[in-house]
This record gives structure tokens, C-alpha cells and sequence, in this order.
DNA sequence: TCTATAGTTCGGTAATTAACGAACCATTGA
DNA sequence: TCAATGGTTCGTTAATTACCGAACTATAGA
């Protein structure tokens, strides 16, 4: 695995990023990563076979939401806060603070 | 059909909203509420099969997005801004926004 | 009552998705 | 060089989704 695609801030898609924050797993993710920054994916608190979590963490980078650094044997998530930002303000605010002011709500999902 | 289901407002859930809104066709539908008002199906500009319609406005409406009020034979969708602005603050104007700020790269899908 | 209109539901097909374990690749450190 | 660790990819299976046309329901109006 050599190169990992981002796609540039211009090719963007609102559905996409819409798709990829539609799930209780990835927003878990996306969250933690918000509140602890960048992170490996081995520390990420879910209940899922590490294959998922690489599924998720693929979509989220392919849309635009993640970037991932490969340092050692590590790949390090982070959020695309300013790409998402530019493209689509406010988005990735309403739905962090949404998520993490109701998070007894998704506990049951 | 009698009786059309609204989930309340406590019960909609932030992966079910952003899945609704996570495809082009009822991005468009939301965005059309949003520019002209509540309005019947019948007004739809969208390219697909009526029953096809049916089943996006359903899922808009289970998810929590549009309030449907039957008048004869028409439905008249309408946005459940205050719901969804109670619930998820900034997210609907957040995606509406950018929804209509960048049509041209919607209109390719 | 009959017809037209608005919309939903049903049934079916094709495509996509979600998840997993097993196998694999790459890097680190012994 | 070998073993361990961190992640990805592959192959499979099961479930979900998307879409359509046909049939249906309900209301309005003649």
C-alpha cells in the first residue's frame, strides 16, 4: 500500500461526506479524532474486527474527511477540518457538536 | 394510507438525518422545499419514476427531515426546520448552504 | 356515479453494502 | 534475519438498497 488517495479540496462532494458521517462507527471515529487529534487506528475505542475499521477508515479518507499519515507502521487520522470547512462551512461543527451532545442517544446503536 | 408516521423530535437520530440527506436526489427535493416552500410531489423537477419519489419522500419524512399535512389529493412536504434546528443546531442550513452554493457540481450526478 | 388526478404500495431484479476471518505487506526492534 | 506489530486487501456471505412498472387507494370534480 503505497499510495493513499485524498481527494483534492475541490473534489469535495457533499453527498459523500454526507454518506460517510451517516454512520454510528465512522462518526464514533471522526469524533475521536476530534476531541484526542490525530491518532493511530489501533487506538480507536470500537467493537469491530480490524478489517472494519479499515473498511471505515478508507471511506472517510475517500470522502474527503480524513487525511491519513503513514509514519512507521502507523497510519495517523486526522480531520480535513479547513478542506471541509472552505467547502462546506459549518457542516462538520453541526454535526460534531450534535453527536457529542447526545452521545447517550447513539450508545444503543 | 391513514396515517402518516412523523418520528417527534426526540426521536430523530443523527446517522438516520445524515443518511437521508447523503444522496442527490433528495438533496434536491430538501432544497426545493427550502427555495419554494411547502408544496405537493406533483412539483418535483426530478428524474425519476413517481413510486421512485415515494419511497425518497418516506425516507425523508421517517428520517425526520420533511413533515408531510395531506390536503385532498395532494401531500404538501414541507422542511421541519425548528425540529431539526432543535435537535442538530446549524446542520440544515450547514448542508442547505452548501447544497446551493455548488449546484453546478451536483447537476453532473 | 364516473373519471381523472395524486400519491402509495407491491413485487421483482440488479446492484451495493457491511461484516468477518484469513492471508498478506511493511516497518520496527531484537 | 526473524518475530512482532499495525494495517490493508481479498474472498465470501448475508442483508440492504435502488429503481421501476403495475396495481392500488383516495379525493375532487363533472
Amino acid at each position: 500500500m503505497k499510495l493513499l488517495h485524498h481527494p483534492s479540496r475541490d473534489d469535495l462532494m457533499l453527498p459523500t461526506v454526507l454518506y460517510a458521517l451517516s454512520d454510528p462507527i465512522r462518526l464514533q471515529i471522526v469524533s475521536q479524532i476530534h476531541q484526542g487529534g490525530e491518532q493511530a487506528c489501533k487506538n480507536f475505542e470500537v467493537s469491530i474486527a480490524k478489517s472494519t475499521f479499515s473498511q471505515h477508515a478508507r471511506m472517510l479518507r475517500e470522502a474527503g474527511v480524513t487525511h491519513t499519515r503513514v509514519v512507521g507502521t502507523h497510519r495517523l487520522l486526522s480531520l480535513r477540518t479547513e478542506d471541509l470547512e472552505a467547502r462546506f462551512p459549518g457542516l462538520l461543527h453541526a454535526v460534531l457538536s450534535s453527536y457529542e451532545s447526545n452521545l447517550q442517544e447513539h450508545l444503543s446503536k
